[in-house]
This record gives structure tokens, sequence and C-alpha cells, in this order.
DNA sequence: TTGAAAGCGCTAACAG
DNA sequence: CTGTTAGCGCTTTCAA
């Protein structure tokens, strides 16, 4: 390992010179930097960023801890952050928490020993007490809200998108309109049941208790709850669905599909947040997309423009796109002129 | 920050003492440990890993450095690491290289900074060349091998698998068997495109060059690659094609489905590595598949054994699995009895 | 079994 | 503009 001294002693200068030439170039005379890069460069040298991070009291990384890193979308934000803090020069220190607390409360101990700068975190039901590990660090709650008083947040509008496709729904005739949403402890599960009650309303339909499922985001929960809505009595079976996140839509699709359900003729089916999956199924899936990749970009800018002293805005929201595709079907087909004729 | 002063403090010893207490507490008195134990809990005492790595010259942390990090496949294999690793009280530090060297380059520098005790990296072309800036430091590839003498390597059998679709398609009647291959400079396409030769070699067709089309391991390219092999002339046009990897696979169904080719009638096709959108599509996609959070955990493990001094395996292999599903089918479609009696 | 002291590599005060 | 000095928090001799 090269240290900074090692170059000093090349360029013929203290330490602290070969410090500043690195780190603060204007400090120094324009020879003697010159003469610092130069040994700096013949030597392969490279900061010891532990040394460094101790001496200043902060390392230059951030903590990122998402909850699902196998769920698309959590990829997808991540690689929006770490695009964006790589370019800044910070190292990401990425966590999966599995939504579980005990998982994110060692993740939020771990990297406390390395002094991280800031924290993204897409938060759990316990986020609010884990960060009570973590005081005085700046974060940024990505996706959720944890509901913490004063804290910064990046989001998509949840209800909007929700609203929108339930009354997509409901315009193409449903009366009977399920929902499985996610744990009710969550933020944006709250918000996309409130679109969705909102959309009834509007719409004149009732809200029933009884059609509304919640799960733990995964495939699992949402097969499980699909099938408990589909196999309700034909009169009460709800002819459409609205599902409330990516994973739990691909586990309705397949209860349908076991169940004998065909999409779009028995069910009409939406659900939030697009992915490849739902592009290429058969048939395609009409989804609320979120702009993922945005969304873990802008958490992080947001973040260093808070590192950096300037002021920043409490909550950011981003627009949700709807995308109609070929999942959600009017209610009773279109009769033909014949048929309708009888 | 509380530090180790504190806690010796509070227990009335020495730093040394406390030290000792908390990382080898064989050396210390019973009571002595307990009073340590017990001053560290109450002021919610968490190393500073910095200091701790700064002196120790290493830190309790492994590098992880995967190509794509949107690739499912990627994902978990990093799933994998990072459970293995997490569970051994390792950090990972984890970067994505989007396959292009000049970035594992830059994750290679970064990550030496942090002094990490081993690394595992899914190599690109210039791996070789980028680890002359880690001399020294444990390395296991991973999924792909670099081609370093000596180097540590877990892959799965790519040439067996690729030899069992292949034998597959041939087996199905198909006699003009395409292939898309990855970049013939990264090892796992090597392989792959060697079992698609063994497999025509023994079921006595011939290997034709122009059926063979490269790309970078993208969807993207595997849609271009597609294009290319479909809208050859009628009788050259292969009825069959292999595909080198998931994300192409993606690209490849897609041609098809843009050049009006229906799979499995129109077109078979096999690809390597399953997804969840392979299993949902339809038709389903037949797959060769690869355990990929083993192949993450195995890398870790053997890592991990290798810091631990154990001796390790050079190379290990894990097997893949070929699926079938419905997107490979006979040639000529089965006659119906009518059909064939006239 | 415990404590004193040194030092990992770096940077920030403070002189000069 | 540059060097000296001190110290970040921890672990590890060495000595008691």
């Amino acid at each position: 390992m090269i240290s900074l001294e090692d170059v000093a002693k090349l360029a013929q200068v203290s330490p602290a010179t070969a410090s500043r030439a690195l780190t603060r170039p204007e400090l120094v005379a324009e020879g003697t930097r010159e003469r610092v890069l130069e040994a700096a460069r013949t030597l392969g040298y490279q900061p010891n960023v532990l040394a460094r991070s101790l001496r200043q009291r902060g390392s230059r990384s951030l903590g990122l801890v998402v909850t699902d890193i196998l769920n698309p979308f959590h990829a997808m934000l991540a690689k929006g952050v770490q695009d964006v803090a790589e370019a800044q020069g910070y190292t990401v220190l990425m966590f999966n928490t599995d939504e579980e607390s005990a998982k994110e409360r060692r993740a939020f101990e771990t990297l406390r020993g390395h002094l991280p700068q800031g924290l993204i975190v897409v938060p759990t039901p316990a986020t609010h007490l884990n960060l009570k590990l973590l005081p005085n660090l700046p974060v940024i709650e990505l996706d959720r809200a944890s509901g913490r008083a004063g804290a910064h947040t990046v989001m998509v509008d949840n209800e909007v998108g929700a609203y929108r496709a339930v009354s997509h729904l409901a315009a193409l005739g449903h009366r009977r309109i399920g929902m499985i949403v996610g744990r009710l402890d969550i933020s944006t599960a709250v918000e996309r049941h409130e679109g969705y009650r909102r959309a009834l309303l509007d719409a004149g339909l009732p809200y029933r208790p009884e059609l509304v499922v919640p799960g733990n985001h995964r495939e699992a929960d949402g097969r499980a709850a699909a099938h408990a809505l589909l196999t309700l009595p034909p009169a009460e079976r709800p002819t459409a669905l609205f599902v409330g996140n990516n994973e739990m839509t691909v586990g309705a699709v397949l209860a349908a599909r076991e169940l004998g359900l065909r999409l779009p003729d028995d069910l009409s089916l939406i659900g939030f947040d697009d992915s490849r999956w739902a592009q290429t199924m058969t048939p395609a899936i009409t989804v609320v997309a979120q702009p993922a990749y945005d969304l873990g970009a802008l958490a992080c800018r947001t973040l260093l423009n808070l590192l950096g002293g300037q002021t920043v805005p409490q909550s950011v929201r981003l627009k949700t796109t709807f995308i109609e595709r070929d999942s959600a079907a009017p209610l009773t087909p279109q009769p033909s002129p014949l048929a309708g004729s009888r």
C-alpha cells in the first residue's frame, strides 16, 4: 500500500503539502503541486479512505437501504442512486432488509460504524424507531414515508396513480372492483388505497371492505389475496382487480390463471408499477408506471444537496404514468349487433 | 459518537482492556468482561469500523463487482453473496460496471481505498488488467472466468447446458438452428457456443457461421441479432434459435413477435438462464436454468474460506437445469392421423 | 489479567 | 506557500 508519505518523500515535500496538493490544489504553488501529482501518479497512489475518514470524522460514502433488492423496482431505484453517487465521488453502502425491521436495524448498526455522510432508505414500519441508531444523520426516505416529523421524502403520487387506475376500471363498467393492497402500515399502501377509495366514491360505487385484501408485497401474498377474492361466490366476486405493487401483480395473474380465468375476458386487472414482465406477458398488463430510476437519482441528488448545505424541498412527488395495455376491458363484452338484437 | 474510551471509562478499565473484552473476551477476567459489556450496552457503543480497519490494515468488508445489477440474474447473484457475507459479519461494497471495463477500473480504485479483505467479481474482458490495481487481494471470479492464471472461479457448466438445449432442438427435427451468442471475449459465451457446436456435431448437423450472431448481452442486442437471423431468405432462415442469456432472450422474443412469427409454431426458441419473465410469458420459454443464488452464496463462502486460510477448490462448476416449457416444438407440427394419410 | 504507549494514514491548526 | 505537530478511534505489543 503506497501511503501519502511515500508520495511526499518522492516529491520532496512534507506529507501535509502532499495532502493539500491532492485535495485542495489551490493552496499549493504550481510547481510543488505538479511534483506531487507526478509522484502520486508514478507510484500509483490511492488515498486510504479509512484514514481520511477517520481523521475527518466521516467518510465520503452514503448508506442505501432498500427492502427487496430482487424486486426490479428496487434494483432500478438502487441504480439511480448509485449512478448519481458515483458521479459525485461517493461510495454507496447498500443493504437489503427483506422488509424485515430487524434486518433494517442491523443494517443501520453496521452502517453507523462506517460513518456515512447520509442515508437513503426505503422505510419499513420500524424505520422511525431504528433511525434513533443514527442520530443527526441526514436521511432521505425513498418511495415511502416513515411518518417521522420533518423527514425528507421522495415519492410518487400514489393516490393520484391509484385513482386513475380505478377510475379507468369504473369507466369500463366494472362495479365490483377489488383491491390487493400492501401492508397498511406502509405509506404507499395507504395512499394507493386512498386513491382506490376516492375513485370508487367519484364513480358512485360503494366501498366494500371485503373486496380489499392486504398482502406483504410479495408474489405469494398477491397470489393468496387474489385467490381469496376470486373464489368468492359469483355474485360477490370482483370483476376487476387493482393490485398495489408489481410483485403482487404477478401473483394475482398466476392465481387467475390457476382458476381458469382469462384476462381480460373473465377478469380485468391493473397493476401498480410497470415491469418488463408486465409488458411482455399475454395479455400485456395495464399499469400505473413509476419513474423508478428518476426516484433513486433524485433522492440521491437531494441528499447530496442537503449535505452541501443547500435548502431542499421537504417532500417531492414524481408523477406516475398510466399505461393502458390489454388486461383491462369493458365489463360486458360489446355485444355484436346480431347478438344484441335478440 | 460513543468511543471505546467512553466505554472504558464507564467500566473503569483502560481502553485496551475494553477493546479486548469486546473482541477477544477470553483474554479478560470474567468480572471485568461483564462490566465492559454492560457499559457498552448502556452507552449503545458501536465500534468505529474505520479506526479498527485502519489499525488492522484491512476492513471486515468484501468487494462485489457485477456487470449489470438490473439483470435479475445478477441481482440474484448479489443476494446470494450478501446473505452469506452478512451472516459472517462482513459488509459488502457493491459496484456495477455496466459491462464497461473503464467502470470496472474505477470500481477497483474506489474499492482499494476501502481495504477490503477480498473481492468477488463478474469479470469483464479487462478484469485481468484491472486487477493489477489490487495486488495480493484474494479474488473469486463469479459466473465467468477472466482467464487469469490460477484464478479461483465459481461458474456453471455452460458447455453442458448449451449442449443439452441444442440437442433438444435437434431432436425435435430442427436442422437450421441459430445461436445468439454473447461477446466471444467472455468465457460464458465461448463455452455456450462450444456446447452449441458440439451438439450440432453430434446431431450430424453442419456448423454454419452465418447462423451465429454475437451480441453484447443486452436486450437490444438480442433483438437486433434475432432480427438479422429471422429476416434471412426462407431457405436459410433458422427454424430454431438458442439464445445465450436472459436479456437477449427477451429481445429475441420481441423481434420474433415484430416479424409476426409465433412461438413455437413458426420458430422454436430456447434461452439460457431462467427468469420470471420466461416462466409467465406466453408461450412459457424453455430454458437452461442456472442456480444464481447458489452461485453467489458459494462464491462468497469460497472467498471466506480462502480468507480463513482453508484450501478451496480452484474452480467450481454448478449444474444447470434444463426446463422444458412451451417455446420449442417439433419442426413439422405432428400431422393429425387424417392429414397424415393422404 | 491489566495498563501504558505507540502508531495505522491522513488532514487541520498553527506557525513560520 | 509550506512544515510541524497533534490526534481521529482503535488494537497490539510490551511490561508490570
